[in-house]
DNA sequence: CGTGCCAGGTGCCAT
DNA sequence: ATGGCACTTGGCACG
């Protein structure tokens, strides 16, 4: 029976049973304050990702401060430290920690304290439980891949593989190049031998955008003593932005992130293609 | 017995009870696809709050695209259509949607699909269960009141109660003021009568910081035709950032976000004694 | 460690 | 809807 706990079957379900150490889930309804501090602490020193529904109130103190008052909510504590105060609406938490934090757990005056510490900055979140409705403590298993794309860096690649993105007969020299402080994001040379500044934006270009290009392009006129050309390359640019951007001599050319994505995977699929069947 | 759902005593918890359509708090373990949809269809329509942990992968489609490989997660889905999917680690959710999304739920090809769609921007998270480990849906009552402390808002509010934190002899004349595209913080006169714009940062103020505050500064001697002082209020500034601050002519004041916030306590406590002892 | 910059940023409030 | 901006922003990459 207990050989299925480490089977591919079903998770088993362990119901107030302490016995079996390495259960993947526990889960307590109701659970008093003393069960609830024991399966906290057995799960923070197992490193199992936790699930706490009830009534708490939270302090916390670090960067800034802040108090919540009482009221139900979900706290999530991961296996890494991480913790999250969640309220009923909303995607944001109302208090957490990043990862990293170090956790403790006791009663104090019949209620539950679960304390996380933080350094660099010094930062405690405490929440304080009255009642818990509901406990769940596990392990996850997630070896799964995340792939995201039409990211800026997606842009840069497609520009770097496809420079007539930008316009014909751009020659991309180098990425990610500094400058004075901060990172050109392509810089190369166009058909006429012209040096070429290229800021990428996965959305709308507004006027940071375009006062970071001429940042860039002012430091490299002065650097090299020469004419520095400035393309901003978002799939949109906003009114005010496009004025300040003629205004500076700048140019803007329309790039769309999904299709700069959409390339790359034409062009991976190619390179595949021709590993497998190239004559 | 059934009394109880109503009261103020422990909440209950049914365990596969399909007969109190108002309970509080569902949790099934291991449910099979079908009453997992059951489940969440009822939650949905009754914006019950939905913890889901199984085996799952995860598309996403909208402003960029992703794709989340089978793994176990912790799926949440809020009473305002939040949606957040969790892995072991970290603060960030690795795939989510904002308030205010529809959802869908449905078997397909023995999977639990639960789909999250969004308008402006279109965006639609897709979330596949192969299987689901546990499943719990609840109301949360939450009253409880939200305060935050040392934010840039309470720095503003200590200056204009207490205007020597920028200089002797300031005068606060207004904050928010509208400034062409923006808004200065605070806007005042020094002890010589020039004008003073100030411009607030809660932490280590960057070159960003002194840029707004040279833009604002820059637009007000335009429209005043008058001398302009600038000051950036912060509790620290960048290295770089002091210099462009000194080669435009602008002044720099150390203000401690937590001090304002103690300052304004302080202020709020003589308030309420002046109140209650005041002869 | 600080500094810079992106993010599917989110959220809040303004016109 | 768009714009401007704060956020305990978090996260990464780099000096």
């Amino acid at each position: 029976m207990s050989e299925d706990i480490y089977g591919e079957g079903p998770l088993k379900i362990y119901w107030r049973n302490p016995l079996h150490s390495d259960r993947r889930i526990v889960v307590c309804e109701n659970p008093d304050i003393d069960e609830a501090v024991n399966r906290l602490n057995e799960a923070f020193s197992e490193k199992r990702v936790v699930i706490v529904v009830g009534s708490c109130w939270v302090d916390y103190r670090g960067r800034a401060s802040s108090k919540l008052e009482p009221g139900e909510r979900i706290v999530i504590v991961k296996e890494d430290g991480a913790v999250l105060v969640h309220r009923s609406k909303g995607y944001e938490p109302i208090n957490w920690q990043p990862s990293g934090c170090i956790l403790q757990v006791f009663k104090e005056e019949d209620n539950l304290v679960i304390k996380a510490v933080k350094r660099t900055p010094h930062e405690v979140v405490t929440m304080f439980f009255d009642r818990i409705h509901f406990l769940s403590t596990f392990k996850l298993v997630d070896e799964g891949e995340f792939s995201l794309y039409a990211s800026e860096e997606d842009m840069q690649r497609a520009i770097l593989a496809e420079p007539s993105l930008i316009e014909d007969g751009f020659k991309p020299i180098d990425y990610e190049r500094k400058v004075k402080p901060g990172f050109v994001d392509v810089y190369g040379i166009d058909r006429d031998g012209r040096i070429v500044v290229v800021e990428i934006k996965r959305r709308t270009a507004g006027k940071e955008a375009v006062l970071q290009l001429a940042k860039y392009v002012e430091t490299l006129r002065r650097s090299l003593g020469r004419e520095v050309r400035g393309i901003l390359a978002a799939p949109e640019i906003s009114r005010d932005a496009r004025q300040l951007l003629l205004s500076l001599g700048l140019d803007f050319r329309r790039v769309d992130p999904k299709k700069c994505s959409e390339l790359l995977r034409r062009k991976e699929e190619r390179r595949i293609v021709d590993f497998f069947y190239h004559p």
